[in-house]
RNA sequence: GGGCGUGUGCCCGAGUGGCCAAAGGGGAUGGGCUGUAAACCCAUUGACGCAAGUCUUCGAUGGUUCGAAUCCAUCCGCGCCCA
């Protein structure tokens, strides 16, 4: 049998980063026996098949469900394929579109390459569901069976809901069926824990419910911080732009991280890696490390993480190169001119797409970011005649290398 | 079903016949200062054009007018109230 010392250990490591659970008891309780009946425990995350791209910010959860992989358990990921088909009838979500079955596994298959960089794989280690499977079954009758379990009153403790009825803007009656949608999810798969962030949280209770109801012992709810996004204000998101994608390229990836305000360094330190907690408190102590090497750690630990050392060193090496010494990038992309002829600058910017359009090409002239061969561009009207290896400069990171032909 | 509102550029929001490509704010972008952090300062923010200027844009369509984001009609979306 396993020791309580392991147990309580397991249960520190777990806890890291987590916002709240219901209840660390529960789970401590869950651990125990699953360790001492040497039975997995059943570790639940929904996915929203919609927007498969995964950022740093999903990474997250994701993380979280690793742990417990490697403790042993066994992650069960639910693909919400269900609401995707039906979409929201109230049309408040913009980001809840009408999909088709291939689309839907396109983007599976998508998210399943990126979050592959997280989690375990394997059938040991990870189950795949598609909640249509059952919730497509149902009948009216089941339906209204499964929603005579919870009451107006509950609902509206859920403060989404409780704003919008106070407020008196709409709430959809099929809006609380997504709840219940949810928590019949973690009955059906038999869920010892549900992973969430914290907008997780009244959903993901609503599973122990019913459990409970339906005789089995309720999951434990772990909720997980929303991460800021690299603004720093908002949550990390695709649609506000203020993302990391676990796609993006080392050199962009990293020169992300280097932008962002230096309070999301603890954050991103505690959620996003797993340097021990006594070595981020002396890297985010602004009189122990200058904030800037700090964040050089953050990025490099990172991109190390999604690609490898050399590609996490190489990041950095561009950044100082580029930032720092003002020097070309390595990888200076080339791009092809078909005409030599001398032509105007902000002309040939637009064409080259290094920037959208001429008059804005022009714009950027005026306000002193064109460089062409290092040469800052002064006169809106300039003229260049194209010659190979002739590097044009827009902004600080647009770099463009040509080539006459 | 009835009544009253509302729909503007990336977002919010002013504008109620010409001076409107459309105030203001946010965001974004460029520059300065820096550590490509924050804060702060300056500038830009529909397209084409060297320019004068031209074209497209104010939910959709059609109309009135020399001229419409602004007036009228119909339609569509949204909100509130009554039933």
């Amino acid at each position: 049998m396993m020791s309580n010392t392991i147990i309580s250990e397991q249960l520190i490591a777990l806890k890291r980063g987590v916002e709240a659970i219901y209840s660390e008891q529960e789970l401590a309780q869950k651990l125990t026996r699953s360790a001492t009946l040497g039975k997995q425990l059943r570790i639940k995350l929904g996915m929203d098949p919609t927007s498969p791209d995964i950022h740093l910010g999903h990474s997250v959860i994701l993380r979280k469900l690793r742990q417990f992989q490697e403790m042993g358990h066994k992650a069960v990921l639910i693909i919400g394929d269900f609401t995707a088909m039906i979409g929201d009838p109230s049309g408040r979500s913009k980001t809840r579109p009408v999909l088709s079955p291939t689309q839907i596994k396109q983007n599976g298959e998508t998210y399943f390459q990126q979050a592959g960089k997280i989690l375990l794989t394997d059938d040991e280690h990870l189950e795949i569901r598609y909640n249509s499977s059952w919730l497509a079954e149902m009948k009216f009758a089941d339906v209204l069976k499964l929603a005579a379990k919870m009451t107006v009153g509950q609902m509206l403790k859920r403060e989404d809901f409780r704003n919008r009825f106070e407020k008196e803007t709409p709430i959809g009656v099929h809006e609380f069926c997504y709840p219940l949608m949810q928590g019949y999810d973690s009955v059906v798969i038999e869920a010892d824990v549900e992973l969430g962030g914290t907008d997780q949280t009244f959903n993901n209770l609503v599973g122990r419910d019913l459990q409970i109801d339906a005789g089995f012992s309720p999951q434990v709810v772990m909720v997980m911080p929303i991460l800021p996004g690299i603004d720093g204000v908002n949550k990390m998101s695709k649609s506000l732009g203020n993302y990391i994608g676990l796609n993006d390229p080392p050199k962009l990836m990293f020169e992300k991280i280097m932008s962002i305000p230096d309070q999301l360094m603890k954050p991103y330190f505690t959620l996003l890696t797993s340097i021990d907690t006594q070595t981020i408190d002396t890297l985010v102590d602004a009189n122990k490390t200058h904030p800037k090497q700090a964040k050089g750690v953050l990025g490099k630990e990172i991109v190390r993480m999604y690609y490898d050392e050399a590609q996490a060193q190489w990041a950095a090496e561009e950044f100082e190169r580029v930032h720092a010494q003002h020097q070309l990038p390595e990888d200076l992309p080339e791009v092809k001119v078909a005409n030599a002829e001398p032509q105007m600058v902000a002309k040939l910017l637009a064409e080259l797409k290094l920037v959208p359009s001429n008059s804005e090409g022009r714009r950027m002239i005026q306000q002193g970011g064109v460089r062409v061969d290092g040469e800052q561009i002064t006169d809106v009207n300039a003229t260049i005649t194209p010659t190979s290896g002739m590097v044009l400069q827009v902004g600080r990171r647009k770099f463009a290398r040509l080539i006459v032909g």
